[in-house]
DNA sequence: AGCATCTCCGGAAACGTTTACGCTCGCGCG
DNA sequence: CGCGCGAGCGTAAACGTTTCCGGAGATGCT
């Protein structure tokens, strides 16, 4: 626990004369600068982040928001977590660290409500990233109004600093709806991911256009509504393939959930690819663990969370930014699940490509 | 913005008397403490975290550090995931944050090396809890020996202030090769993680000692390292099967790599469970997703978050604790690729039957 | 020689809290 | 009546930085 006035009493000079060394100040000299470097150095001192924070009023910390609810904690779905990879590269890259936050704790004993905002607000962060929301969390809508620099992962909430990344999602949709009707498929279903969100929306979204692109009809008993989550796309698939007239093919919104339709379709008996060709969505690790190996729309969600830090960054550092809007885009990899592995190895197809 | 001068001035007492009300102090009226948390209410007060840490040096963050190479992020594999969660709830409940560190970062700018005693050290945060690290990491090993409270999963680091957290390894691992002798097995495998790292060196000899109990002697062509990762289950299962004697079950010490084993298997068309039992190790959420469904070793990754937490606070604020040694009891689930289900339900075994 | 201009540095205020100390009441008690 | 005491509150120091302001000395220019 040095101090920079413990450096300056050794060093001879004054506590401003250190601090300039230490941040590199050019009106210092070359001499004194290399002493106390190097006194610095001998004693161990590191700066107290708490004083600094205080006085510049910039903490380089952002917060990460997720939801945690005893259900289906987010950082427990794949997604979020190699989201966080990203962010926590592209983060520290630039100077930040992450202070992680959750929906389901006490807020530190003001008001009685938890607040992000609070906890976050003030010195204590310098922006946010806000994961598994959409806008109808009013402490989220909050915060996205608010001053609060603020990147939101797949939700478009506005606020007057508040930006957003996601992936290509419809187009991604459309990319899986395409390769299946390649692969000579007329009946083809959905299992989508949770409505009232951007991404299930819009994947939603991507399959109907791309039937209509396609010329085929929408049928409303092959549309059912799922949550991202494997359970979902269990059920879902159940109910498809006890259909009168079943689907050949299956769009799930989510590798999970596709994931789930595998474990379905298992335990009915029907046969993947051989009797419903299933395609997902994401390509998480385990995407490529399953048996079949799963074909599916690829997010790079290093890249999105990447993408977060960088807006974060460049809206903390320039007050007059206009918030991030980012939108990265997807790629079809065929694997087995699908029956469409032609290649030996994976194919792609980008979102691009999709026109 | 709102600070406590400004609360002070319009509600006309003096900032230590606000300070008092805000805290929950005994020496101040009821009267003025209603009228000044009202004020507080309404002008969205909150303190200031970094003139609060200044002052208390008590920042009321945990570190958390976690590996972050380019290869396996450990954010990346679901064991520490898991443990995140529970770590999470447990911090939050005690009216701690996280922090997240990587190892993969340029320190701050002062003196080149990165260190995480310097960055997480001196008013930064309270404790420290690290992930994936066994003391060979020569940063990990300064934090041990500090007196920073810290937390190690999986690694007794020794130190000052430093406990740890882990599962019954060499139990669990003892419950996996029972139940395989159990159904029959007498040429008995194992993939192990990581040598050098308590839980790969643990659930190594847990596998050895069973067999000796069981009068099963131990093969050395049957012991195969691996690195916790599925890319190693899939090699090393290779290897196995191709043996002239190969084994006739495989005990994997991670759920990863028994994925990988499964696949290895589906490839060279060996049939799990029918030629080739396979159990894992974790009971990650993968496990029961992957088909044929997992048989496993259950750790409570959500306990041994937990327990972090737990034993973390007791440190932070009694300096006159012991380091925290928690070991976390674990359990055989039964499922199918075992070929050890009898019942419809999943049948579970804990390691304290394990005498 | 006189003056402006650098270069390098010190003093001190400021950031927003907490808390030790001390003060002033009002009250009860001997 | 005088004293002590507790309740309630204010004053001010302290936490460790950064940064503005200014000053001393050296240097350059006319």
């Amino acid at each position: 626990m040095t101090t920079i006035q413990q450096l300056a009493a050794k060093s001879g000079v004054s506590v401003a004369t250190v601090s300039r060394a230490l941040n590199g100040s050019p009106e210092v000299s070359e001499s004194t600068r290399k002493r106390i470097l190097a006194l610095a150095q001998q004693l161990d001192y590191t700066p107290s982040a708490a004083a600094r924070t205080l006085v510049s009023r910039r903490s380089h910390v952002v917060g990460v928001i997720l939801d945690t609810g005893p259900g289906h904690p987010d950082l427990l779905h794949p997604f979020f977590q190699e989201v966080l990879v990203g962010l926590k590269h592209g983060a520290g890259a630039r100077g930040y660290d992450l202070l992680l936050f959750a929906s389901d704790e006490p807020g530190n004993g003001f008001g009685g409500t938890h607040s992000y905002l609070r906890r976050a607000g003030h010195h204590g962060v310098d922006g946010a990233v806000v994961l598994g929301f959409d806008g109808r969390d009013p402490q989220i809508a909050r915060l996205a109004a608010s001053n609060l620099p603020c990147i939101v992962v797949d939700a478009d909430l506005g606020g007057p600093r508040t930006g957003f990344v996601m992936s290509e999602n419809e187009d991604g949709a459309r990319l899986a709806v395409r390769h299946l009707h390649g692969l000579g498929h007329e009946r083809i279903a959905t299992i989508t991911g949770t409505l009232g969100t951007a991404p299930g929306d819009d994947r939603l979204e991507g399959y109907r256009s791309e039937l209509a692109a396609l010329g085929l009809a929408l049928r409303d008993e092959y549309v059912v509504e799922g949550d991202f989550y494997d359970e979902s796309g269990y059920r879902g698939t159940r109910r498809l393939l006890e259909l009168d007239e079943p689907p050949t093919a299956i769009f799930a919104a989510s590798d999970l959930m596709a994931a789930g339709a595998l474990r379905a379709a298992n335990e009915l008996g029907v046969g993947v690819p051989a009797d419903v060709a299933v395609v997902g969505f994401d390509d998480i690790g385990l995407a490529s663990l399953i048996q079949p190996q799963l074909t599916t729309v690829r997010q790079d969600m290093h890249a999105l969370g990447e993408a977060a830090a960088v807006g974060l960054a460049r809206m903390i550092e320039d007050p007059e930014a206009a918030p991030a809007r980012e939108l990265v885009p997807t790629r079809l990899v065929v694997r087995a699940s699908s029956g469409g592995q032609r290649a030996p190895r994976e194919r792609t197809l980008t979102s691009k490509e999709v026109g």
